[in-house]
DNA sequence: AACGTTCCCGGGAGCGCTAACAGGCTAGCA
DNA sequence: TGCTAGCCTGTTAGCGCTCCCGGGAACGTT
């Protein structure tokens, strides 16, 4: 492998007995190299564990292979998973990761991490940011400006400035209130999460659709604000019941505020689901292990990651095929979650089964 | 912001009037510069939004500011935290972070990633791999003989030939057994993690010692191995008891595993913690929502991270000076674990309380 | 007046690599 | 023998930037 100090495509050509220019040759597998002397720079090449230096070569070929992905939360489960299928994906088409984390998607500035990948001369940044309040209005102003390509992942308010890849937040939420009400719920709660959030706003938007559709109210008193945390659903099922002591349905936007949820059931001797049913959103790995077992939305978080690097490569490629970029409209793609059904939602009653679109709503993009 | 198109260094010289030498001069805060001709070669900086190519930086200075940073299992707890951390002193200290993914740790190459970090010039890698069998074996071999520096973070497993940081995980298990047999527990059982990893085997191995300084057997009954998952934890406590009937405690080697025991325990109406006490490892953010709120270890992840930054720095600073590093003994560092008391453990008999080191071996270097 | 010193600025070289071109060699054909 | 057509290899330039050097202007010193 690598040795001590770094050794040039200099000592290569010295060591196989070559011109400089014959080891670039062989180094990007041009043809018109004899044989005999193709093996020999490739033996030197394993033997002193060589590897050109892509500063150089960044430098004259105007690309980098490397791809700036701006990212915020690992803690969380739907960041985490989407960042290593963007990792996975990347490698496996020759891209490297340059990784900036954001700690505060609201305030933090933009400028200065554009500019710093800039600095990097990425081929293209995904930009896998939840949109909070209007932290993305840069990407009005400034989107098309930037020199490379760029991809929005995750929620998209609006007209999108910028190509964007997402899934479909309103279906989640119309999704786990279906699922709710052909159990029989009559009073469907809901815990969102922070409604500065665009996720927040639209699964909240598919649990109003889908109650007016069956005629209910979707009144403000059924609504309560969560943070995500499992703390912030137990304390939502205690503000519901306070408003609604005749709850019998929740719909909690992530499987913590869910599992928070169930905790505050547990404390209030109230049985799941007999009493309350419960759906919450991400199936977690342990969301088959709590009591009961959560039904739960499933988001297809990997194809999002998979996609996005395809997407951001086939952009990369245009842009450099034609000299002026022909200025399309930037695509927004939606894909759909899943309905996991275990146990802590009353089953759908039989007269109901098959009927409208619970279950079958599932469908997966990609693959 | 950046332009459509790329602009150098050149431009921003003719633009404000002066040679390029002068613009490097003002990039880079040497002095030597007449002040109005630094504001003003710094506003035409501001206008066009240049930001100098940290290709053509990196080549001439032979260093990149990017920190290879190899990972593992992002949607672990452990893992995701570390990254972060490390993510946040490495901007703060004014490194990038190229980050590299592994989804095999026991099979995957490790010349490949070696060879492309190299290749991308990094100043130095923080290997955040667990140590799982001897996918370490490379650091003997090849370790010294790196263009830059290592970092090991994680597991550690006889004298490391590379400097490295982790935490005491023998102190772990010790405290968690501890604290079960403090709160009057009279048989213990572990579910280890794999066995495989260096973790595990260290949680083991201090709950071993544990037992055995308290004339307890550490019997081959009394040991379970799990693989993270709720699942296997569950299982775990199925096949605890299936072998020793009249166990009252268990030492399960993270949460996850944990919130599988409680599970298993619920199933089974085995009250806890009056017939059964559990301790967890990890301290995730669910865990004092569990039923009943899990008494756990905690690690303290963000001082590793933060630490391995500076430290790899100290190092990149310390090659520079020195022309032949004067091969210093590698060092490693270990951080001391903190036992959080909540509920899923009988509580500490009065007339142990403040005895031994149960509680008191909390210390968290670092801050 | 001659000479240093300080301050500010620009010119040239070169980091490691690839693109474009030039040139030597062999074979083939008139 | 001369000339062209491949085949392989080497030479030159230059990507964007920083380091090393040198030079002019202003000022002080002997």
């Amino acid at each position: 492998m690598a040795q001590r100090k770094r050794l040039t495509i200099r000592d290569v050509a010295a060591q196989a007995g070559v011109s400089i220019q014959t080891v670039s040759r062989v180094l990007n597998n041009r043809p018109d190299v004899a044989p005999e002397t193709l093996q020999r720079v490739q033996e030197v090449i394993a033997e002193t564990g060589y590897a050109p230096n892509m500063f150089a070569r960044g430098l004259i070929q105007g690309r980098s292979h490397l791809l700036g992905v701006v990212a915020f939360g690992l803690e969380y489960f739907g960041p985490s998973r989407v960042l290593t299928e963007i990792e996975r994906q990347a490698a496996e088409m020759g891209y490297g990761i340059s990784l900036n984390l954001i700690l505060e998607p609201e305030t933090d500035d933009v400028d200065d991490v554009l500019k710093a990948l800039s600095a990097r001369q990425v081929d293209g940044i995904i930009w896998a940011i939840p949109e909070v309040s209007n932290n993305r209005t840069w990407s009005r102003t400034q989107g098309s400006e930037l020199p490379v390509p760029v991809m929005l992942v995750g929620g998209m308010a609006g007209q999108p400035y910028l190509p964007s890849i997402g899934i479909d937040n309103a279906a989640i939420g119309r999704m786990a209130t279906e699922h709710l009400l052909a159990g029989g719920a009559q009073t469907v709660g809901i815990i969102t999460g922070p409604l500065s959030w665009w996720e927040s706003q639209q699964r909240l938007r598919g649990w109003r659709q889908t109650l007016e559709k069956q005629g209910l109210e979707a009144s403000a008193s059924l609504i309560v604000e969560g943070d995500w945390t499992a703390t912030s659903g137990e304390q939502g099922l205690y503000r519901l019941l306070e408003e609604t002591p005749d709850l019998d349905a929740v719909f909690a936007s992530n499987d913590q505020m869910a599992l928070g949820v169930l905790h505050a059931a547990h404390r209030l001797s109230i049985r799941v689901p007999e009493e309350l049913s419960v759906v919450g959103v991400d199936n977690i790995a342990e969301a088959s292990h709590f009591w009961p077992p959560l039904t739960t939305v499933h988001q297809p978080l990997v194809d999002v990651g998979a996609l996005a690097v395809k997407e951001i490569d086939r952009l990369i490629r245009r842009e450099r095929q034609a000299r002026r970029s022909q200025e399309v409209a930037p695509e927004m793609t939606l894909l759909m979650p899943e309905l996991i059904i275990r146990n802590s939602a009353r089953p759908v009653l039989p007269s109901e089964v098959e009927s409208e679109n619970g279950v079958h709503l599932a469908a997966v993009a990609g693959h």
